[in-house]
DNA sequence: TTTCCTTACGCCTATCGTAAGCATA
DNA sequence: TATGCTTACGATAGGCGTAAGGAAA
């Protein structure tokens, strides 16, 4: 195969157009050179250079296959300098997954910072359940999660908990119990409730249904939908009521829907950062240094 | 420096992510790929690959240092099939000059048979001035030359008389001559001419006023234009008479100009193929072979 | 005779293979 | 004990240098 030491002994050759010149900079003899010019030939089945007493030529193909050489050389350099770089963490590419980012500036503001930080990380930000991202957090596919429960069982993912928001009633201002400051959830046995789908796993969904049934009743489920959002769309549109996290109603603000405390029961949820510890990357460090000085 | 064979070395160890079946596929023994590794993790100044207990993985900088590997071998080996072809003539460049190429069909004819032949080979066609043509193609800057004259001295320059044809006189269809059969050159030793300009070393310029000296007169030139067809328009215009190879006739018929032998003087100008015989490339041989049977 | 590339041939060192070492399950 | 990577060390061959060869001006 053709190595890298003889594209450079080509180049040389191919930009003096004179042996002994090209041999004196590449620090060697010139017999040599002719003989690993004449290997490269060889190799390639190629004559590239024709030499007589005129001097050294470029032939078409050895014009071409310098072309090559440039980009291969060129090439190689910067793929070194850039595993380098992505070793040190200034480069690469960084996964985050979260639950909807909207109620959590400082959330926002540490994937600002970071950006800034680090401008030639590839930040990839995925909003999705958090049982898919516990998924991707195990499989490889994400660095950094921020989700609802603890993953449990796999003992290379490391949990912290961020915070623990208040969970409240989401009201479409003509509920009957749109201006009370505070609901009772027994009062809503009976009541249409919009809700995420249950999937496998899903602690936020098995969390809120715990909640209501520590209130004597079992949700009456209208509607499904995937988004935390859409469920406030729901709840806009007279479908039902919706139990979401507190920061929901910071980033949903709306003049059809009300949110509103809970009494009498002990309703919290909390936000998990969630990454695994297998994870060679330097970067979930870099972006934790930031993530501290946000909180 | 990194040599290939240590990418292909590394790329191996990271697909099988196992040196031994790794050293088996490149087949050599396990310890040595272990060394080479190393030595190229040592070269880099990173390290690519973890080793531990539960087996190999690709760090950061491996994965994107195997990108590294793979677009430099398939560059390198893209640009050995790109030389070889070169070497053929199947792939290249072939830089082709002519004067107005308009008038010769067989010349069009040829250039859509060459790119029909050698699809791959991105063929140049400039239209310029015959001394330009003679310059471009000492300077290399040109494969194959069509133009009015022999370039003489220059001894790697080869000639070929391709055809000699006649000198017509343009004359506006206004003109007093201009429904005569044949025209005397003498009778229009008072007419106003369009003429090419004179440039140095333009045998065609000469050729035309020698013929006019000739004929017992030096030509009154009114308007000079670079281009043949400019020259016709100038005509078509009313602004004089002008001397043009027959072949202007055929690509050129208007309703405002007619072209006229000239009886009385021996009138007729060459188109000579020139080539440079230092030129390295088959290219201008594979357009001599087609060009060939289209005369 | 000088210039400049190639051929011939011996030497050297980078790379390889074999064998031993070492850690883990 | 088996697996799998590393270290140690002798063997080898690819590539280099010196010297001679050859063609042209």
């Amino acid at each position: 195969m053709i190595e890298t030491r003889l594209l450079r002994q080509f180049i040389a050759v191919a930009e003096e157009l004179h042996f002994h010149k090209a041999a004196l900079r590449l620090h060697m003899a010139q017999p040599a050179l002719s003989q690993a010019i004449n290997r490269l030939e060889e190799k390639l089945g190629v004559a590239l250079l024709e030499r007589d007493r005129r001097g050294v030529r470029l032939l078409p193909a050895g014009a071409a296959f310098l072309e090559t050489a440039y980009t291969v050389l060129g090439q190689l350099q910067q793929g070194i300098e850039h595993a380098l770089q992505v070793s040190q963490g200034i480069k690469g590419t960084l996964t985050i997954t979260s639950v909807s980012i909207a109620g959590y500036p400082w959330l926002l503001d540490t994937l600002r910072q970071f950006r800034l930080a680090f401008p030639k990380v590839q930040l990839v930000i995925k909003e999705m359940p958090s049982a898919t991202q516990a998924k991707a957090l195990i499989g490889g596919d994400a660095d950094i999660a921020f989700l609802r429960y603890l993953p449990g069982q796999a003992d290379n993912i490391e949990s912290r908990l961020l915070l623990d928001e208040p969970i409240l009633m989401a009201l479409s201002v003509d509920h009957a119990n749109a201006h009370e400051a505070a609901i009772e959830l027994k009062d809503f046995a009976d009541a249409d409730f919009v809700f995420t789908p249950q999937v496998l796993g899903s602690g936020y969904h098995h969390q809120l249904i715990a909640l209501c049934e520590a209130a004597g009743f079992y949700p009456r489920v209208v509607q499904e939908a995937d988004q935390l959002h859409t469920l406030i769309g729901l709840v806009a549109c007279g479908f039902g009521v919706a139990l979401v996290p507190a920061s929901m109603a910071r980033s949903m603000s709306s003049d059809k829907v009300v949110f509103r405390p809970l009494t009498g029961v002990s309703s919290s949820i909390g936000l998990y950062l969630n990454w695994n510890t297998d994870n060679p990357s330097p970067l979930p460090g870099n972006f934790f240094a930031l993530l501290e000085r946000a909180l």
